[in-house]
RNA sequence: GGUGGGUUCGUAUAACGGUUAGUACUCAAGAUUUUCAUUCUUGCAAUAGCAGUUCGAUUCUGCUACCCACUACCA
């Protein structure tokens, strides 16, 4: 049984946003679970589109969710230029790779799969423009290579002349005029595609001496043995072309999976940066800062847990199957299965995701999270031993979202309200209220005293205790008063309810 | 336009060709709670349409509709 291989292979241009990492993370889980390697290879044969730092994100991305390459990339996060024991195929940047292509394409050249082509891009401009006049689409394949400039047409010594002489020319894939091509997609099954619509591929460029995607990626797929290509359903359309590559070179091919694109959560069409600003959620991993100097932000600085996130992204369309919803990464990496990935497009939920995240937050320790929170508090300048913290984080953690939300929830522990909600005010404030309250507030010290006082009194619960949570946190809800008591102390309640007496009063009269 | 892919509650999804079409998120109602939140209970809500095969179709086939992708010397 051959060792399982699979990569992922991301192009720098821009980050790499959660679609990507979803693709990523398939390939890790379905590597993992077989026990085989996940390689991360950098596909930059585009120095057009190249955007410094894309690499950088991509690779710092995987991290932050936990996805660690077996190959491509060192501890230290680095691409790997030179061949190692753990990196027996480096480099595995594509544009490092440069000199491994050439021969390739002209192996297929000297077989007859493929040709040279001298068409200049001007005059293919011109061909298509001519076509679209006359209401047709301009294809370069069978229908009209015979009146292009290539190979085929030109006279041998011509064709010398023209390789030796100029930098212009590209090899072109000779797709066969009707095949019909018979696939297999791990995902979808079975599909046919007859070649007669399809068109002659360039696989290398002269002029900068590179493969293009094509080429590039069968030829390196086969280089590092990958056995298995789990990719984005955009590459469907050319599957048939990579199984006639495979064909060519006389190559076993790899097995196929073609995942569905992650849509946006309203209207149609696939997730993209604007749907993000637009509807306030984020679309990458983690913060970006494009050469420009635009930022769009990310599901880390939006507080967002790396395990939650990418449970919510594998469970957007894969489901195991049972009606278990939370997967640690290990436990994602065991019931993982290619063949229960979900065919159609998955519109992408942002409530959802919130969800997962509550859900991570409470199975996280009260300890984790005061760490976590440390920081937010020291900023404010609250000063208070950890103990305390992590009581009161085991307290409040049920009400949270993300651990940005403590503070709203429980910023009266810390220091007194300096204002009153005028709603509650209007419906607690009243003087059958106030007085017993604070004759309440006098005479106990914990909120069972309070409960028993009011008892013994026979005064409506409600009204006294929302009473006295608005003279202690200045609002008529939150936590409950036993325990607001417990951790400001006697003295502050006191304090707060005094202070609370004159201002409202002095405001009313 | 052409080629390919897709279509189950609003969303994510489950259902050997036989189920009252299940679950989760959201939303609504109720219970609990000193309030809010939590928790619990209940509810709303779907097989795109039309044919065909079959005793029986969400499931298989065809057509139509709609959505998506591709159709570059981009990936």
């Amino acid at each position: 049984m051959k060792r399982t291989r699979v990569r992922f292979a991301p192009s720098p241009t821009g980050p790499l946003h959660m679609g990507g990492v979803r693709t990523a993370l398939y390939n890790y889980l379905f590597a993992k679970q077989k026990g085989g390697d996940f390689i991360l290879r950098i596909e930059d044969t585009d120095s057009h589109r190249f955007v410094p730092g894309a690499e950088k994100y991509i690779i710092e991305a995987l991290r932050w969710c936990g996805i660690y390459p077996d190959e491509g990339v060192d501890k230290d996060g680095n691409m790997v230029s030179v061949p190692s024991e753990r990196h027996p195929h480096a480099p595995y940047r594509q544009s490092e790779r440069k000199p491994i292509y050439r021969k390739y394409a002209e192996d297929l050249v000297s077989a007859g799969w493929a040709y040279y082509a001298f068409d200049s891009s001007e005059e293919l401009e011109k061909a298509r423009a001519e076509a679209e006049a006359r209401g047709e689409t301009f294809i370069y394949n069978w229908s009209t290579r015979e009146n292009l400039r290539n190979s085929l047409t030109l006279p041998a010594d011509e064709v010398e002349r023209l390789l030796r002489d100029t930098t212009d020319w590209t090899v072109r894939f000779k797709m066969p005029k009707d095949r019909t091509v018979r696939m297999d997609d791990l995902i979808r099954g079975h599909i046919e595609v007859n070649t007669v619509t399809l068109d002659d591929k360039v696989l290398w460029k002269r002029a900068d001496e590179l493969p293009t995607y094509h080429l590039a990626n069968i030829v390196d797929d086969h280089l590092m043995e990958v056995t298995e290509v789990i990719r984005g359903e955009e590459w469907l359309p050319s599957l048939p072309l990579h199984y006639l590559l495979y064909e060519a070179f006389g190559w076993e091919r790899p097995g196929f999976a073609h995942l569905s694109l992650l849509l946006k959560p309203v209207g149609n069409g696939k997730l993209s940066k604007r749907d993000g600003d637009k509807l306030g959620f984020p679309v990458f991993p983690m913060l970006w800062t494009s050469p420009e100097g635009e930022t769009s932000h990310g599901y880390r600085e939006d507080g967002y847990f790396p395990e939650a996130f990418i449970n919510m992204l594998a469970l957007l369309g894969w489901n195991p199957g049972t009606e278990q919803e939370i997967f640690s990464l290990p436990e994602l990496v065991e019931s993982f299965s290619i063949e229960k990935v979900i065919k159609s497009g998955a519109k992408f939920n942002p409530e959802k995701a919130k969800w997962f995240n509550k859900e991570y937050l409470r199975l996280e320790s009260p300890e984790e999270l005061a760490r976590m929170w440390m920081p937010e508090l020291e900023e404010k300048g609250v000063k208070a031993d950890e103990k305390k913290i992590v009581e009161i984080v085991d307290l409040i953690k049920e009400r949270a979202t993300f651990v940005s939300d403590f503070w709203n929830i429980a910023w009266y522990l810390f220091k007194a309200p300096a204002e009153y909600a005028g709603k509650d005010v209007a419906k607690f404030w009243k003087e059958e209220n106030y007085v017993p309250a604070l004759q309440a507030c006098k005479e106990c010290r914990t909120g069972e005293e309070l409960e028993e006082w009011i008892r013994r009194k026979e005064l409506p619960m409600g009204k006294i205790m929302n009473c006295i949570r608005l003279m202690l946190s200045g609002s008529g809800s939150g936590l409950g008063i036993g325990d607001i008591i417990r951790f400001i102390g006697h003295d502050e309640a006191l304090a707060r309810c005094e202070a609370a007496a004159k201002a409202l009063n002095s405001q009313a009269g």
